[in-house]
RNA sequence: GGUGCCAUAGCUCAGUUGGUAGAGCAACGGACUGAAAAUCCGUGUGUCCGUGGUUCAAUUCCACGUGGCACCA
């Protein structure tokens, strides 16, 4: 969509930094597949929380939550404004309106209940939820083994429905956050991802996803861009059929992001194009901010 | 040149013992509280290749044509 050159130009004309709301640049081993912003780009700009992890790390939307919070604390003291740029969702959502705190999950706990489903299959553990949790059972997507495992780790460890920690509270920020969305037409948007995937593979994705292959089955790594190599270097897949794949997930991704930020009545909506646009609509928000008197 | 098989959704293909059709993928829409580039849900009007014939009725049967594939020359 062009979401990172747009953030780059703002952050220029407001003299500040960048945070990566990125959930797969954070990690420093994938580089090209993530298209985390060059050098050249960081020189100009400060990047932050970009390339900060090992895919071996564990990493989620709360801890992104708590360090995203820490640097702003620290920003702020140079800066007026940060600016946060990326797709994913639930991290921006972390950020400027909080999640509710789950105590820490054991592995072997997690590791139990997976194997469960993975041999008892859904119906078994959405059992399991029945009894844990009969409140969230009736709430949640019952098709969606993630939502059910999620419940189950927090009500194992911890002895208390999974539900009993969804206070659903926005918690309040010294901050205000101002929401720009882009969108443009499908057909230049396809354009662009299918162009940015074969500059992806000319920039070497193929080796760099052929070093990550030891960590394959790590979370980090179910991610587009390196999956469908994956398959291609297991002989599964034939190349082309790679590179088709990934454009598909892309495009897929790209719609994904369109339809959680469009349920945010918040976000104001540009095309990308329009920085100029986008600036003036800040500065405004801005200004009325202050004659509020916050 | 001859013979056989095939032609149905954007793609791969089911199917209709004759009453105008449905899966997977794609596409589109949606959901989303520590895996979120993850995970999950919903949406199927398409000259059923063309023309003619048989029939109350043809995408289905028959003939011819067109295109593709295979085999024989």
């Amino acid at each position: 969509m062009g979401k990172s050159a747009l953030a780059i130009d703002l952050a220029g004309r407001f003299d500040t930094d960048i945070i990566n709301a990125d959930s797969r640049q954070v990690y420093k081993e994938m580089c090209i597949g993530t298209a985390r912003p060059s050098p050249a780009q960081m020189a100009v700009v400060r990047h932050h929380l970009a390339g900060v992890r090992s895919v071996r790390d564990r990493y989620n939307a709360s801890l992104f939550e708590t360090e995203v919070l820490e640097l702003l604390s620290l920003l702020y003291t140079r800066k007026d404004a940060v600016i946060m740029a990326g797709g994913s969702g639930l991290y921006i959502d972390a950020v400027c309106g909080g999640i509710d705190e789950f105590p820490p999950v054991d592995r072997r706990v997690r590791e139990k209940l997976r194997e469960i489903h993975r041999e008892r299959g859904l119906e078994a553990i959405k059992l399991m939820l029945l009894q844990a949790d009969p409140e969230y059972y009736h709430k949640t997507d019952l098709n969606n083994p993630m939502r059910i495992l999620k419940a189950l780790e927090i009500t194992e460890m911890t002895g208390r429905p999974y539900s009993s920690f969804l206070t659903g509270e926005k918690k309040t920020r010294n901050f205000t956050a101002i929401k720009v969305g882009v969108d443009l037409e499908r057909s230049q948007l396809y354009d662009n991802i299918n162009r940015r995937v074969d500059l992806m593979m000319e920039s070497g994705l193929l080796e760099e996803a052929a070093s990550l292959m030891p960590y394959k089955g790590l979370n980090a790594l179910n991610t587009f861009g390196y999956k469908e190599i994956f398959l291609y270097l297991e002989g599964r897949i034939s190349l082309d059929e790679a590179v088709d794949l990934i454009k598909r997930h892309t495009r897929q991704y790209a719609r994904r992001q369109l339809t959680w930020f469009r349920r945010d009545k918040g976000v104001r909506w540009f095309h990308p194009g329009e920085a100029d646009e986008i600036y003036e609509y800040v500065l405004n928000k801005i200004e009325q901010h202050e004659l509020a008197g916050d």
